[in-house]
DNA sequence: TAGATTGTTAATCGATTAACAATC
DNA sequence: TAGATTGTTAATCGATTAACAATC
């Protein structure tokens, strides 16, 4: 695969949408679909859909529309699941448990090895036939253990922290639940989440909402 | 507030991190600050954060530039902080457990004020001063309290049954955590997370930047 | 007053959409 | 072959950046 253009990140973005479509036509033993069948169902229209995929080659045939199950496969690709990424958890608190046993992440291709925190009350327990290791068992872990991605579900100021420790042993990508921006300058890939951004914009569209129609009131109430 | 034109998503979802950046100031003390600070800080350009704003009013002042607090609280009520919006929590699993802890919503004005389940080992439990209830009280639940939000953290396969359920209450913003595109025929405005595309876009960057260092190293063992 | 920085208009850039020749 | 639908180029649209007059 040789990626010739720098790809937009509102490109890269849009491909687990795609994925998810396409696994629900698979689901469906739909074996064959379009790019005009895929726009009606995502409601985006079928010429983003043609270009997004072109950004990566050229997937289907003219007159027949693409295989399912090969576009899947290789959206997979693309995203890397082929890679066979190993993750572990960092924080067993409520959010790191959700992670734990949030299945979707292994039917994606992302395997969970190792768990940490620095309780003991959560030490020894196990979550999906993963024990929950102490912290300071990190270091020999990562050396004995392929490991690409820590999900970083600690206590905020103890992040940076955590995460400088996890970069410096050579993981590659850092998932960070942390509400904060962080960067390192090690070399590492990080994703922050920032889960309340997104109840926030859902507060910003109830307000806007709210404020046309005490708009639409006011209007009426003048006639 | 008069929104004469329609404000871009792209702006709407830059606000909640301008937020969290007012925010960090004021801990600091730090009661005034300039696009052109904001923009290093941030790494976006100045440009960008005068032309944001400038869609909601004049915040600033030339000259001297933004007093923090007053632009943090007018940010707030653009994101309608100020409405108190009451939040209930539908599924208490992990992820529904985990959401009901997470101390930054209330922090942001949103209030807990239920959580509901089906599951009678969880039903009883407390959490954070809230006792979770059976879902079927949820009816009368609504009738007797403001709930704005419904946050579904239910499995896959109930949670357009329940959303639906939600809607018909009268709820009006609905937080999805199911890895599913929820659309509703009611009025009803809703935002779905989709944790796992994050972690996917990650492992596209890891990925990539794997093809990038074996190239290098082809290109080299050419020469 | 001089310096600083906004609010806003204009220029640029990039992303989305439309169109269509290629071809299965 | 005729119909369908891709891959790709060109046109449009919108978002970002630059520039600068207004003014504190």
């Amino acid at each position: 695969m040789d990626l010739k253009k720098k790809v937009s990140i509102a490109v890269v973005k849009r491909l687990p949408r795609y994925y998810r479509y396409l696994y629900d036509l698979l689901k469906m033993d739909i074996t064959r679909t379009s790019s005009k069948e895929l726009s009606v169902r995502m409601g985006i229209t079928a010429s983003q859909i043609r270009q997004d995929l072109n950004c990566f080659g050229g997937f289907g045939q003219q007159g027949y529309g693409y295989n399912v199950e090969f576009l899947y496969k290789e959206i997979g690709k693309i995203l890397g699941l082929n890679n066979n990424y190993q993750t572990i958890i960092i924080g067993a608190g409520n959010m790191g448990q959700a992670l734990s046993n949030y299945g979707n992440f292994e039917k994606r291709g992302y395997k969970l090895v190792g768990i940490f925190d620095v309780n003991p009350n959560v030490i020894g327990k196990k979550i999906r036939d993963i024990e929950i290791m102490h912290l300071d068992t990190l270091d020999e872990f990562v050396k004995s253990t392929k490991v690409d991605i820590a999900m970083l579900c600690v206590p905020h100021d103890q992040t940076p922290t955590v995460a400088d420790r996890a970069a410096r042993l050579g993981i590659k990508g850092l998932w960070n639940f942390s509400p904060m921006d962080l960067k390192l300058h090690h070399d590492v890939i990080i994703e922050n989440v920032h889960l309340s951004d997104g109840l926030m914009v859902l507060g910003y569209k109830l307000n806007e909402k709210m404020i046309k129609e005490s708009q639409k009131i006011e209007k009426k109430q003048k006639r």
